[in-house]
Parts: structure tokens; C-alpha cells; sequence
DNA sequence: CGAAACTGACTGGGCGATCAGTCAGTTTTC
DNA sequence: GAAAACTGACTGATCGCCCAGTCAGTTTCG
């Protein structure tokens, strides 16, 4: 199918998608609350109604974008560190490799996507109102109990609780990459690309490893 | 003075900063989009148009509001390296140390703050929003850019890149600890408190050297 | 046909901003 | 030294705008 405008004849889920699609352009631009539901229709070429039709309300439609995404990303890092495990005993810098390569790659296909669920993940993640709250505790607490249980395979060193600073302290690297703020470049007069994803991921994986060991008595 | 209402005899620069604080607490607990002037005007015991009066706008508010705060924190920053550097040659750790407590410590004074100052911070550092980015920029780009000196001083192995990225990771990891989600709690079943800044510190340390000192070839 | 998908005008409410007016002090005037 | 002029801080009613959400009516589909 080519790109032209979608219609009733799609099938209403062509255009459910269409309205996901938008609502994760404007949602990662604006933010939860600045994010105009006006805006959405408009870029997905659809009556502001009909938002309402697929999706209740505001909150609703946000809550089934982070589904459709989270479930895609999810999905693929419980296949990697499955993989991983069969592979042989787990080491720390694939773990790390598989926490945050699914999330960096999700949504490349979209044409111009600019990263933006990525970065409405990390403005989930550092919220503490209670939407994001019960949002990541939803749908990124499993996955994360699963990282952390690996962790601990690789790390055995690693107490109960420090892995779980270390899980958490990793995610946090990991917004830095996932923000796309621009600060690297001008702190570095340059030198540093925060939307190369493979760079950063060749620096944060040895930085977070180390980190981990530092954590871990001999 | 007790802890009476302020009133306009107290003059115009009282009132303006219970204004501030107010506005800490609501730009805090709502972010930007979604605090109201008129819940900033009832918390600070003022009319909504004195918050117009004083600071013209919401933007202007805001700005004025980060103005204070990283005024007194980047000078406790500066301060501390400064000791540090006239004491002898920089440790990794001091320096990690001294990047963050100043941060952890400012608003402590003030009864039950609880960290409203370091929540907004965490989100003006990860948004890519042209506002948050000029005024990290403007507040907080020349402090970073001393400590990326200072962490090359103290591993001069690390070549200038990795010194901005091993910068950037630390502030990742810091956020961590400023965004207070709770989450740590919950993924340990109540064993880790990100409520603990002194605890939490601890752990932050070792981690962030670790990770620096993996990025630098020996 | 009937049901599902969809439209777009509309509503009520909350928002940031405006502004005429009040008032306590301070300065100027005679 | 007292009346008059002026100032800066402050209030609260109000304005126009934009928002999420509603709904009666229309189109498309099987």
C-alpha cells in the first residue's frame, strides 16, 4: 500500500494505528499534559471524534500507545536475554546490550521517527506522578525483575538490593542516550553525538558494567 | 518574625519568594503544562495578579524560580571543587561527591520540601523541549563544564569525549536519586528507599567511579 | 438493511493574562 | 507641619482562548 491517506475502507484499526502513531510524535514533543488531542487528529488526518470513539479519553489513548510499544520492546528483550541464557552462562555486557538495543531500535522502521517513544519512556521514568507510576510498574516492572534476576546470574557477588541499585542506576545511563537533548554535542564543542545510538551504546555498556563491578565485593 | 501570613508591609521581595517557593512545589508535583498560576497564587496566600505583577508571565516565573536554585546550588558546587583542588590532587570520588550533594542538600532547610527543587531539575535535564534546553544551557552548561575538567584532572587517561560522556552518565545516574519514583522500593520489595539521599549517595559513588575508570584506558 | 466507523459543530470549564481600582507609605509643595 | 502629589504593592473581577469531551447526524461496509 502506497503512502497516501488512509480511509474508513482500511479497517479501523489502520487508522487506531494512525492516531498511536501521531499521538507518539506529539506526546514525546509536548509532554502528557501540553500534547493537544486537536494535534493528534491533525496529524493523523482523522476528526478529533473519532479519537474519542477508539480511545475514550486522553489518558486512555496514552495508555494504549505505551502498551503497543512497551509489548513490541518487551517482547523482544525477554526473547534476547532467553537467548542469551541458552547461549551459555550470562555475562554482564550482554545483558546490558539486550536491556537497551530494543528500545533504541523500536520504531526505526517509522520514517522519521526521531526516537519519540523512547523519550516519552524517559520522561515516564523519572515522573512521580501517579499515571506514570502505575504505567511503569505495569508495564516495565516484570521485565525489569527479569534483568535484575540476571544480574544476579552473572554478578553473584551482587546483593539483593545493590542489584537492584544497579538496574536501576543502569537505566538511568541509559536516558541519557534515550533523551536526545543535544547536551553532549555542546558540551563537547562537537565531539559528542547523543543521536549516534551505536556510539553511545559502545560507551555506556563498558561504563555500566564497570559500574556494576564496583558494587560487586570480590 | 513568626509564622504569620506575610503581608504587603513585609515588602514586595517576602512575598516574591513565597511566590518561588510556592511555584517549586507546583511546577514540582505538575511540570510545567500542567501547574496553574492560580494553585501557585492560593499555596504562596497571594493574589494570582501579584504572580503577574512580580514576574510578568509563567515562563518568566519559572526561569526566575530555577534562577534561585541553581544559583545557590552551582556556587556550593564551584565552592567544594575549589576546596577540593586547594586540598591536593583530585580524587574521582570527592569529585562524584561533591557533584551531587550540594543538589541533594539545597531545599533541606525548608520544612517537608522534599526535593521539589531536584524533581524539576530531573525533568528540564531529560526534556529536548527549546525552553528546558536553554535553560540548562544557560544555568547549568558552565558548572558541568568545570567538573568535566576536574574529572580529567583526576583521570587523565580519559581522552576529552569520554570525559563529557562519563559527565553525562554520572548526571543519568544521578537522576536516579533526585526523581524520588519510588520504584527502587517496589522492584526490592521494600529493601531499597530512594527516599534515603545519604544511603543512596553511597551506592552512586562506587558506581559512577567504576564506570569512569572502565572508560579510561590504563 | 443494520452495524460499525466516522464527522464536525458544539459545550462547559480551566487556563494565562489583563486591568481598573485600592491602599499604605513616601516625597513634594507651600 | 499639614495638605497634595506621587509611588509601588497588591487585589479581584473579567476577558478571550484553548482544552477535553459530547453528540446528533452522515458515510461506509458486510
Amino acid at each position: 500500500m502506497a503512502e497516501t491517506a488512509l480511509t474508513p475502507a482500511d479497517g479501523g484499526s489502520a487508522r487506531s494505528d494512525a492516531i498511536l502513531d501521531a499521538a507518539e510524535q506529539v506526546f514525546a514533543g509536548s509532554g502528557y499534559d501540553g500534547a493537544a488531542l486537536r494535534e493528534i487528529a491533525r496529524r493523523a488526518g482523522v476528526a478529533q471524534g473519532l479519537i474519542h470513539y477508539h480511545f475514550d479519553n486522553k489518558a486512555r489513548l496514552f495508555e494504549k500507545m505505551v502498551e503497543r510499544r512497551s509489548g513490541q520492546i518487551n517482547r523482544a528483550r525477554a526473547d534476547m536475554l532467553d537467548t542469551l541464557r541458552r547461549r551459555g552462562p550470562l555475562q554482564l555486557e550482554e545483558i546490558v546490550e539486550a536491556l537497551f538495543r530494543p528500545t533504541i531500535e523500536t520504531g526505526i522502521e517509522l520514517a522519521e521517527d526521531g526516537g519519540a517513544f523512547a523519550r516519552i519512556l524517559v520522561s515516564m521514568a523519572n515522573s512521580s506522578d501517579p499515571m506514570a507510576r502505575d504505567m511503569t510498574a505495569k508495564y516495565y516492572d516484570p521485565i525489569a525483575r527479569d534483568y535484575i534476576a540476571a544480574l544476579h546470574e552473572a554478578e553473584p557477588g551482587l546483593n539483593d538490593a545493590d542489584a537492584v541499585w544497579a538496574y536501576m542506576f543502569a537505566i538511568g545511563v541509559g536516558m541519557t542516550m534515550m533523551a536526545r537533548t543535544g547536551r553532549p554535542k555542546r558540551l563537547s564543542d562537537g565531539l559528542c553525538d547523543d543521536g549516534d545510538a551505536d556510539a553511545m551504546l559502545a560507551r555506556i555498556v563498558p561504563f555500566i558494567c564497570g559500574g556494576i563491578r564496583a558494587l560487586t565485593p570480590d
